[in-house]
RNA sequence: GGGGGUGUAGCUCAGCUGGUUAGAGCGCUGGCCUGUCACGCCAGAGGUCGCGGGUUCGAGUCCCGUCACUCCCGCCA
């Protein structure tokens, strides 16, 4: 008999009952009648019943062994009785009559309970997470996580895409967020940085001439936590090809996408390919974000001609002055009560807008405090442009021409969530298309990148020469699934001329482009394929197919918000002879006050 | 860096407008119990009310500061 188990604690069942059989693995639970003991023994795989009675000399020591011990049990599996088998459990026909027993590993009392779905509190869950992670459904959750990593891996070869690894000491990022840097003991006083991303690199595996590349790639950012983002660190679905337009890279991603949700979505509906391709500019206007949340049914509409000129002088001489009207459609909410209209108004206030105008549609006509300002050729206009009938509301916001687009699309959300809308049976997948080339910045005015600089320009060097860089789109493109962005990606500018244009334009001189990008500009000087790819995150990924808003929930070994991990206690200060090999001295902080 | 929430037994939480000895469930210890599956019943141990200061005759409760965890803003091409 193996010295640990026979069958793991999923397995058994009444077909094994009469064979003697050996099972290691954690008492989950314990039911103590004095004279009669069950235990629920769990494993990785499943939990089964071992049951001991008074009667045997072995009576004790299982007695006196508490939850979390890791115990190994030995003896016949016997059926149950019709009216104590236990339907629940996949090993509930049977259970085990344990004639031997051992303790394998002692359990102290214990901090966070195993066997209980109560919520702990973050600090014990990190700071014990070998004993959190046996809880079933963070435990569910890891493994899920594994299956897709896997699922995807297996996607993604079947497509021919080649798996590598890029290096993680590498150079600081030339845009974007805050470096990890690691300093180097051969060089003193200079510093490694941490890849936020493999993008350099990946598009040197395709000048390299590998054609189609992927990887689960660890990405680095110093960049404060939220629930959806990790301290630090996270992992993307880094991928890039060659020969591609920006159609490829959404035929190769798109089935991908799709199989995976399907596979470990729980059974809710994955939009099919081809996914819908929505203009950011569109998306601004329609949805108010560029993450739509397209299970949302509301489509914002641009009504600032029907405000135009009225008696309504708040919206009227907005309009003359620049502003934009936005209507916001609520279907089904006529039937509400004043008092959701009101809330809404009051949120609207806290959110820093003026309010929220409606109207309501009843009988044909259009009711409620500003409906009067509209003739009735307006109201008819209004009704067909926003698609309202009797019964449905419709609400307005007025602002220049961002903030109204922004707004509109949190009362977008917000009116969805209200009015129930939104189902959650559902992934609706879409890409953001044509983002621009260039914005300018909140404070400044300066114009910069406002996505990745190594994106090509549509209509190449020519639109950078001629239009105004403000209007000039990009081959740039997210991913988005129910308004959560998944990645961004792009055809890349492969071509060194576009390239000094492109930065140019963004302020850069060639020198500075020269020293900061030197090593990329190089290799597209020795025949670089077009190509693009994208790098849809992993960890949102699994969060939704998870069901989960946290991402330490799917997470195995996270930090706290404040970046540290309480189990293994990092960061921690360094020794002096540490420091010394490494050329580094700590300045502490001077004291702050008066003493 | 800023704003909000939380912090009471090993764990999850209750504790009212300040008032006598700070409670419950789970876990732990002891006792009873031979068919439970969140077993049941009885008893017990276990508390620097995060920490420091202040107000008050009196503080878990009010005030100030601070620490930890968390959510958000900034930040995250």
């Amino acid at each position: 008999m193996h010295e640990y188990r026979t069958h793991r604690c999923g397995d058994l069942r009444k077909e094994n009952a009469g064979e003697k059989v050996r099972l290691s693995g954690w008492i989950h639970r314990k039911r103590d009648h004095g004279n009669l003991l069950f235990i629920d023994l769990r494993d990785h795989y499943g939990i089964t019943q071992c049951v001991i009675d008074v009667s045997s000399p072995i009576f004790q020591s299982v007695e006196n062994a508490r939850l979390e011990t890791v115990i190994r049990v030995t003896g016949e599996i016997v059926k149950r009785s019709d009216d104590t088998i236990n339907a629940s459990l996949s090993t509930g026909d049977i259970e085990l009559n344990i004639s031997e027993f051992d303790v394998l590993g002692e359990a102290g009392n214990l901090p966070l309970q195993v066997n209980s779905d109560d919520d702990y509190g973050e600090e014990t869950r990190l700071r014990y997470r070998f004993l959190d992670l046996r809880r079933d459904r963070i435990h569910k959750n890891i493994v899920l996580r594994s299956r897709v990593i896997s699922d995807i891996r297996r996607r993604m070869t079947d497509q021919g895409f080649i798996e590598f690894q890029t290096p993680i000491l590498t150079s600081t990022s030339p845009e974007g967020a805050r470096d990890f840097l690691v300093p180097s003991r051969l060089h003193p006083g200079e510093f490694y940085a941490l890849p936020q991303a493999p993008q350099q690199f990946k598009q040197l595996i395709m000048i390299a001439g590998f054609d189609r590349y992927f990887q689960i790639a660890p990405c680095f950012r110093d960049e404060d936590a939220r629930a959806d983002r990790s301290p630090g660190e996270f992992y993307q679905l880094d991928m890039e090809m060659s020969f591609v337009s920006q159609d490829d890279v959404f035929d190769a991603l798109e089935p991908v996408l799709h199989g995976i949700f399907s596979e470990f979505g729980n059974k809710k509906v994955v939009t099919s390919p081809p996914f819908p391709r929505i203009p950011y500019d569109e998306a601004l206007l329609k949805y108010g974000t560029d993450k739509p949340d397209l299970r949302n049914p509301i489509e914002i509409e641009d009504v600032t001609e029907i405000w135009r000129g009225t008696e309504f002088k708040i919206f009227a001489s907005a309009i003359d002055k620049g502003s934009v009207v936005r209507a916001i459609p609520a279907p089904g909410a006529g039937s509400k009560p004043r008092s959701f209209f009101d809330k809404l108004n009051d949120w609207a206030r806290a959110e820093g807008a003026g309010g929220l105008g409606y109207i309501v549609f009843e009988k044909g006509e259009g009711k409620g405090p500003i409906a009067r300002f509209l003739d009735d050729e307006r109201i008819n206009k209004l009704k067909v442009q926003a698609d309202l009938k009797d019964g449905d509301a419709v609400f307005f916001t007025c602002a220049a021409e961002l903030t109204a687009s922004q707004f509109a699309g949190k009362a977008r959300t917000r009116i969805g969530v209200d009015l129930e809308l939104i189902t959650d049976d559902r992934f609706d997948f879409c890409w953001v298309v044509d983002y621009p080339m260039y914005e300018a910045d909140h404070h400044t005015g300066e114009l910069q990148f406002s996505h990745n600089p190594f994106s090509m320009p549509q209509g190449g060097l020519e639109a950078l020469e001629k239009l105004d860089p403000l209007e000039i789109k990009a081959y740039q493109y997210d991913i988005v699934c129910n308004g959560i962005e998944l990645s961004s990606g792009a055809i890349r500018n492969h071509r060194p001329e576009i390239m000094y244009k492109a930065f140019q334009i963004a302020g850069y001189t060639t020198e500075e482009v020269e020293t900061r990008f030197g090593g990329m500009l190089n290799a597209l000087k020795y025949g670089a394929p077009p190509h693009g790819g994208s790098a849809p995150g992993i960890d949102r990924i699994v969060m939704l197919l998870a069901n989960e808003e946290n991402i330490r929930e799917i997470t195995m070994f996270p930090m706290t918000q404040q970046a540290q991990d309480l189990m293994m206690g990092a960061p921690a200060p360094a020794d002096r002879s540490h420091l010394d090999e490494l050329h580094l001295d700590v300045i502490k902080k001077p004291e702050t006050g008066d003493n």
